[in-house]
DNA sequence: TGGCGTGTTTTTTC
DNA sequence: TGAAAAAACACGCC
């Protein structure tokens, strides 16, 4: 489940291993994962470059040398995976597409839920979502008054909700929003309404520091999420609440619950996270 | 075996 | 108009 550590650490570990590599070949073995771009302008790619890659939220932004402004999107959504080949590899299930380059190695993209997708465009403003992303908690500009003028005019909405909107917040997926509520001891089915401006400053802090170490241990690798390399995630080793049903909180010992908040699985501590 | 769960965005409804 | 709810996607799993 990639969220912003984990396409961040995609981003990290490619930039090394595919940019300025001649493509040699470009296939698309499953169309339906282009959302903008067919196939034909996917074989245009072929004696170009990917010059630069970098990432807004959960988006992956492959920057071409040529067209200078065209843009290679990709987001992960669930089980997307962008895995680097130094040599050629047999296709395997759920392999979708696959970037030659003319040195021998390959990027391909394998996805078993098939929802990750693609956009091929000029124009960034035609990707979808891509436009109306919220700050990242890591950006210079964000603060505690940046989410409280977001969150100000839905004071009824849930705050594990929030947490989860992109144009609120751009990177939080389920994992880090529960991770974020229990750093901060806020319950997540609390009205942004009943919020004390305390409590806000520990949500917008504990979204950078939950964010900053997780990108430091290369993302959580809870299911199948691997980097450009193959290789796992280690923040997984410091979840605190996330799929720990049962278990005790590890501040006073209670049992860690399960509920469901807008239909996602969020776990908590009943007793640090008050309701 | 046929629902259910899964994350995120888009679409629909309120 | 804006927010909440539902739908869509495709597969593994039980």
């Amino acid at each position: 489940m990639p969220e912003l550590p984990e396409v961040e650490t995609v981003r990290r570990s490619l930039t090394d291993l595919v940019l300025h590599k001649e493509i040699k070949a470009v296939e698309i073995f499953k169309p339906a994962i282009l959302a903008l771009g067919d196939e034909a302008a996917y074989a245009g790619l072929v004696g170009y470059e990917l010059a630069e890659i970098g990432r807004r939220g959960k988006y992956l932004l492959f920057k071409l040398n040529e067209p200078a402004d065209l843009l290679w999107v990709v987001h992960l959504r669930m089980t997307g995976k962008l895995l680097y080949h130094q040599q050629p590899e047999p296709l395997q299930k759920h392999d979708h597409a696959r970037l030659q380059f003319a040195d021998g190695s390959e990027l391909v993209y394998n996805d078993t839920r098939a929802f990750g997708r693609f956009w091929l465009t000029q124009d960034a403003a035609q990707v979808s979502g891509l436009n109306s992303l919220g700050l990242e908690p890591l950006d210079a500009e964000f603060s505690a008054a940046y989410w409280q003028e977001k969150i100000k005019r839905r004071p009824k909405t849930q705050v594990k909700v929030a947490l989860l909107d992109q144009t609120v917040v751009a990177g939080l997926g389920n994992i880090y929003a529960d991770e974020v509520l229990f750093q901060a001891g806020v319950h997540p089915e609390r009205p942004l309404g009943t919020l004390t401006d305390e409590e806000n400053q520990r949500l917008a802090q504990a979204m950078r520091e939950i964010l900053q170490a997780s990108i430091e241990q290369r993302g959580t690798t809870f299911r199948d999420y691997v980097d450009g390399n193959n290789q796992k995630g280690g923040y997984q080793e410091f979840l605190r609440v996330f799929q720990k049903l049962n278990q005790p909180c590890p501040n006073c010992g209670q049992q860690i619950q399960r509920i469901k908040v807008a239909g996602r699985s969020s776990y908590f501590c009943p007793h640090c996270q008050l309701k």
